[in-house]
DNA sequence: ATGGTTGTTGGACAA
Protein backbone atom coordinates (compact mmCIF):
# COMPACT_ATOMS: atom_id res chain seq x y z
CA UNK A 1 0.00 0.00 0.00
CA UNK A 2 1.00 3.10 -1.24
CA UNK A 3 0.35 6.66 0.91
CA UNK A 4 1.58 9.73 0.44
CA UNK A 5 1.26 13.47 1.41
CA UNK A 6 1.70 16.79 -0.26
CA UNK A 7 0.62 20.20 0.57
CA UNK A 8 0.26 21.26 -2.60
CA UNK A 9 -0.31 25.06 -2.80
CA UNK A 10 -3.85 25.36 -4.29
CA UNK A 11 -5.55 22.19 -6.06
CA UNK A 12 -6.44 24.53 -8.93
CA UNK A 13 -2.91 26.00 -9.68
CA UNK A 14 -1.20 22.58 -9.32
CA UNK A 15 -4.23 20.46 -11.09
CA UNK A 16 -2.13 19.82 -14.01
CA UNK A 17 1.23 18.18 -11.67
CA UNK A 18 -1.07 16.61 -9.48
CA UNK A 19 -2.79 14.72 -12.72
CA UNK A 20 1.23 14.01 -13.42
CA UNK A 21 1.95 12.87 -10.06
CA UNK A 22 -0.78 10.50 -9.17
CA UNK A 23 -0.07 8.83 -12.71
CA UNK A 24 3.70 7.88 -12.21
CA UNK A 25 3.73 7.56 -8.52
CA UNK A 26 0.38 6.23 -7.84
CA UNK A 27 -0.41 6.55 -4.66
CA UNK A 28 -3.04 4.17 -2.98
CA UNK A 29 -3.78 7.02 -0.70
CA UNK A 30 -3.01 10.70 -0.94
CA UNK A 31 -3.18 13.25 2.15
CA UNK A 32 -3.43 16.45 0.70
CA UNK A 33 -2.48 20.24 1.88
CA UNK A 34 -3.76 23.73 1.71
CA UNK A 35 -6.33 23.12 -1.29
CA UNK A 36 -7.30 26.79 -1.43
CA UNK A 37 -10.89 26.05 -2.56
CA UNK A 38 -14.31 25.40 -1.31
CA UNK A 39 -15.57 21.68 -1.78
CA UNK A 40 -17.88 22.83 -4.95
CA UNK A 41 -14.53 24.33 -6.45
CA UNK A 42 -12.46 21.07 -5.92
CA UNK A 43 -11.86 19.68 -9.76
CA UNK A 44 -13.86 16.30 -8.69
CA UNK A 45 -14.00 14.69 -12.27
CA UNK A 46 -10.39 15.45 -12.87
CA UNK A 47 -9.52 13.40 -9.78
CA UNK A 48 -12.21 10.63 -10.28
CA UNK A 49 -10.60 10.60 -13.95
CA UNK A 50 -7.58 9.29 -12.45
CA UNK A 51 -9.14 6.84 -10.23
CA UNK A 52 -9.73 8.47 -7.00
CA UNK A 53 -12.46 8.88 -4.82
CA UNK A 54 -12.07 12.22 -2.61
CA UNK A 55 -13.28 13.74 0.72
CA UNK A 56 -12.39 17.04 1.21
CA UNK A 57 -13.10 20.13 3.77
CA UNK A 58 -12.53 23.25 2.51
CA UNK A 59 -12.37 26.66 2.94
CA UNK A 60 -12.36 29.68 0.24
CA UNK A 61 -8.76 30.56 -0.25
CA UNK A 62 -6.78 29.58 2.34
CA UNK A 63 -5.99 26.56 3.96
CA UNK A 64 -8.30 23.22 2.77
CA UNK A 65 -7.37 19.56 2.90
CA UNK A 66 -8.08 16.24 1.27
CA UNK A 67 -7.77 12.23 0.92
CA UNK A 68 -7.53 10.67 -2.26
CA UNK A 69 -8.05 7.07 -2.61
CA UNK A 70 -7.98 4.19 -4.85
CA UNK A 71 -10.59 2.49 -2.74
CA UNK A 72 -13.81 4.17 -1.22
CA UNK A 73 -12.82 5.73 1.91
CA UNK A 74 -15.31 6.16 4.94
CA UNK A 75 -15.51 9.58 5.95
CA UNK A 76 -15.02 9.96 9.97
CA UNK A 77 -14.68 13.37 10.67
CA UNK A 78 -13.32 16.95 9.07
CA UNK A 79 -12.06 18.60 12.54
CA UNK A 80 -10.38 17.67 15.36
CA UNK A 81 -12.45 17.38 19.04
CA UNK A 82 -12.29 20.42 20.56
CA UNK A 83 -11.83 22.62 17.48
CA UNK A 84 -15.14 22.02 15.86
CA UNK A 85 -15.88 26.01 16.03
CA UNK A 86 -12.83 26.88 14.60
CA UNK A 87 -13.66 28.22 10.82
CA UNK A 88 -10.37 27.23 9.33
CA UNK A 89 -10.23 23.89 7.87
CA UNK A 90 -7.35 21.80 8.93
CA UNK A 91 -8.24 18.25 9.28
CA UNK A 92 -9.93 15.24 7.81
CA UNK A 93 -9.54 11.88 8.46
CA UNK A 94 -11.00 8.75 6.97
CA UNK A 95 -10.83 5.20 7.11
CA UNK A 96 -9.64 3.76 3.60
CA UNK A 97 -8.01 0.68 2.65
CA UNK A 98 -7.49 -1.04 6.10
CA UNK A 99 -5.87 2.06 7.96
CA UNK A 100 -7.29 5.35 9.57
CA UNK A 101 -6.24 8.35 7.77
CA UNK A 102 -5.67 11.81 8.64
CA UNK A 103 -4.44 14.61 6.39
CA UNK A 104 -4.07 18.21 8.59
CA UNK A 105 -2.48 21.76 7.86
CA UNK A 106 -1.61 22.92 11.12
CA UNK A 107 -1.02 26.54 11.33
CA UNK A 108 2.30 28.19 10.42
CA UNK A 109 2.40 30.51 13.98
CA UNK A 110 4.68 33.20 12.80
CA UNK A 111 4.68 35.95 14.09
CA UNK A 112 5.70 33.98 17.25
CA UNK A 113 4.46 37.19 19.50
CA UNK A 114 1.41 37.24 17.63
CA UNK A 115 -1.94 35.51 18.41
CA UNK A 116 -1.22 32.71 15.63
CA UNK A 117 1.32 31.31 17.76
CA UNK A 118 -0.96 29.89 20.88
CA UNK A 119 -3.18 29.29 18.00
CA UNK A 120 -0.72 26.54 16.41
CA UNK A 121 -0.08 25.49 19.78
CA UNK A 122 -3.69 24.83 20.60
CA UNK A 123 -4.38 22.93 16.64
CA UNK A 124 -0.70 20.73 17.80
CA UNK A 125 -2.07 20.16 21.84
CA UNK A 126 -5.95 19.08 20.00
CA UNK A 127 -4.12 16.78 17.40
CA UNK A 128 -2.30 15.02 20.46
CA UNK A 129 -5.21 14.32 22.09
CA UNK A 130 -7.05 12.60 19.76
CA UNK A 131 -4.17 10.66 18.48
CA UNK A 132 -4.14 9.04 22.47
CA UNK A 133 -7.31 8.15 21.80
CA UNK A 134 -6.85 6.61 18.33
CA UNK A 135 -3.64 4.81 19.98
CA UNK A 136 -6.11 3.39 22.21
CA UNK A 137 -7.67 1.42 19.40
CA UNK A 138 -4.67 -0.70 18.02
CA UNK A 139 -5.12 -0.23 14.43
CA UNK A 140 -2.78 0.92 11.92
CA UNK A 141 -3.36 4.89 11.53
CA UNK A 142 -0.84 7.48 9.85
CA UNK A 143 -1.61 11.18 10.66
CA UNK A 144 -0.44 12.70 7.50
CA UNK A 145 0.60 16.56 6.62
CA UNK A 146 1.84 20.06 6.91
CA UNK A 147 3.26 20.16 10.62
CA UNK A 148 4.87 23.64 10.09
CA UNK A 149 6.65 22.37 12.74
CA UNK A 150 10.74 21.37 12.59
CA UNK A 151 11.86 19.02 14.21
CA UNK A 152 15.52 19.16 14.50
CA UNK A 153 18.55 20.86 13.37
CA UNK A 154 19.07 18.07 11.31
CA UNK A 155 15.67 19.05 9.46
CA UNK A 156 17.03 22.45 8.45
CA UNK A 157 19.85 23.11 5.95
CA UNK A 158 20.34 26.44 7.94
CA UNK A 159 19.06 26.16 11.57
CA UNK A 160 20.35 29.64 12.37
CA UNK A 161 17.98 30.73 10.29
CA UNK A 162 14.74 29.62 11.51
CA UNK A 163 16.32 30.11 15.29
CA UNK A 164 13.07 32.72 16.22
CA UNK A 165 10.53 30.99 13.86
CA UNK A 166 7.47 29.23 14.80
CA UNK A 167 8.25 26.59 12.93
CA UNK A 168 11.39 26.07 14.89
CA UNK A 169 10.10 27.29 18.40
CA UNK A 170 10.72 25.21 21.90
CA UNK A 171 6.99 25.14 22.13
CA UNK A 172 6.03 23.58 18.67
CA UNK A 173 9.15 21.05 19.05
CA UNK A 174 7.95 19.97 22.55
CA UNK A 175 3.93 19.49 20.87
CA UNK A 176 5.77 17.40 18.08
CA UNK A 177 8.03 15.26 20.52
CA UNK A 178 5.27 14.63 22.74
CA UNK A 179 3.16 13.02 20.46
CA UNK A 180 6.09 11.08 19.23
CA UNK A 181 6.81 10.51 22.82
CA UNK A 182 2.97 9.41 23.55
CA UNK A 183 3.96 6.50 20.96
CA UNK A 184 3.87 7.68 17.08
CA UNK A 185 6.40 7.09 14.64
CA UNK A 186 7.87 9.25 12.29
CA UNK A 187 7.96 7.48 9.44
CA UNK A 188 10.55 9.21 7.00
CA UNK A 189 13.02 9.64 10.28
CA UNK A 190 11.98 5.50 11.46
CA UNK A 191 13.92 4.85 7.83
CA UNK A 192 16.26 7.35 7.82
CA UNK A 193 17.61 8.22 10.88
CA UNK A 194 20.65 9.87 10.15
CA UNK A 195 20.02 11.18 7.16
CA UNK A 196 20.86 14.85 5.90
CA UNK A 197 19.37 16.85 3.12
CA UNK A 198 16.04 15.14 4.26
CA UNK A 199 13.48 18.42 3.58
CA UNK A 200 9.57 18.78 2.30
CA UNK A 201 9.49 22.66 2.00
CA UNK A 202 11.90 24.85 -0.41
CA UNK A 203 10.60 28.70 -0.13
CA UNK A 204 9.35 30.32 -3.52
CA UNK A 205 11.73 32.83 -1.71
CA UNK A 206 15.81 33.35 -2.77
CA UNK A 207 16.18 30.64 -4.88
CA UNK A 208 16.45 28.36 -1.75
CA UNK A 209 15.46 25.06 -3.85
CA UNK A 210 18.25 25.71 -6.40
CA UNK A 211 20.22 26.46 -3.09
CA UNK A 212 18.79 23.18 -1.34
CA UNK A 213 18.26 25.62 1.32
CA UNK A 214 14.78 23.39 2.63
CA UNK A 215 13.71 22.21 5.70
CA UNK A 216 11.55 18.90 6.98
CA UNK A 217 7.72 20.17 8.01
CA UNK A 218 5.77 17.56 6.07
CA UNK A 219 5.15 14.68 7.94
CA UNK A 220 3.84 10.98 7.95
CA UNK A 221 3.27 10.23 11.83
CA UNK A 222 2.03 6.16 12.04
CA UNK A 223 0.86 4.46 15.20
CA UNK A 224 2.43 1.33 16.42
CA UNK A 225 0.21 -0.89 14.09
CA UNK A 226 1.28 0.98 10.81
CA UNK A 227 4.58 1.38 11.78
CA UNK A 228 5.37 -2.41 12.05
CA UNK A 229 4.45 -2.67 8.36
CA UNK A 230 6.45 0.36 6.82
CA UNK A 231 9.01 -0.78 4.28
CA UNK A 232 10.15 2.82 3.11
CA UNK A 233 10.12 6.29 2.72
CA UNK A 234 10.90 8.96 1.11
CA UNK A 235 10.72 12.74 -0.28
CA UNK A 236 9.69 12.82 -3.89
CA UNK A 237 12.05 15.88 -4.37
CA UNK A 238 11.26 15.60 -8.55
CA UNK A 239 8.11 17.43 -7.93
CA UNK A 240 9.78 20.46 -6.32
CA UNK A 241 11.75 21.10 -9.44
CA UNK A 242 9.35 20.76 -11.71
CA UNK A 243 7.54 23.59 -13.63
CA UNK A 244 4.92 25.33 -11.98
CA UNK A 245 5.56 23.15 -8.54
CA UNK A 246 4.16 23.74 -4.86
CA UNK A 247 6.94 24.85 -2.25
CA UNK A 248 6.58 21.80 -0.77
CA UNK A 249 7.61 18.25 -1.95
CA UNK A 250 5.72 14.84 -1.54
CA UNK A 251 6.05 12.18 1.20
CA UNK A 252 5.40 9.06 -0.06
CA UNK A 253 5.51 5.64 2.21
CA UNK A 254 5.30 1.85 1.62
CA UNK A 255 3.44 -0.30 3.57
CA UNK A 256 3.32 -4.43 3.60
CA UNK A 257 -0.40 -5.72 2.98
C1' DA B 1 16.71 44.43 8.87
C1' DT B 2 14.76 43.99 4.28
C1' DG B 3 13.37 41.73 0.26
C1' DG B 4 13.00 38.11 -2.40
C1' DT B 5 7.97 34.61 -4.77
C1' DT B 6 3.51 32.45 -5.37
C1' DG B 7 -1.61 32.09 -4.79
C1' DT B 8 -6.11 34.04 -4.16
C1' DT B 9 -7.99 38.04 -5.80
C1' DG B 10 -8.78 42.09 -7.52
C1' DG B 11 -5.85 45.21 -2.30
C1' DA B 12 -3.90 42.99 0.95
C1' DC B 13 -2.82 38.83 3.39
C1' DA B 14 -0.77 34.40 4.07
C1' DA B 15 3.08 31.62 3.67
Amino acid sequence: MKLATWNVNSIRARLPLVLDWLKQDAPDIALLQEIKCEESAFPLMEIQAAGYQALVRGQKSYNGVAILSRETPVPRRDVLPGMETDPQARYIEAEAGGYVVGSLYFPNGNPKDSEKFPYKLRWMKALRDHAAMLLQQEIPVVLGGDYNVIPGGIDAASPARWKDDALFSAEARAEFHALKNTGWYDALRLMRPHETHLYTFWDYLGGAWDRDDGIRIDHLMLSPEAAGRLQSCAVSRDWRGREKASDHAPVMALFSP
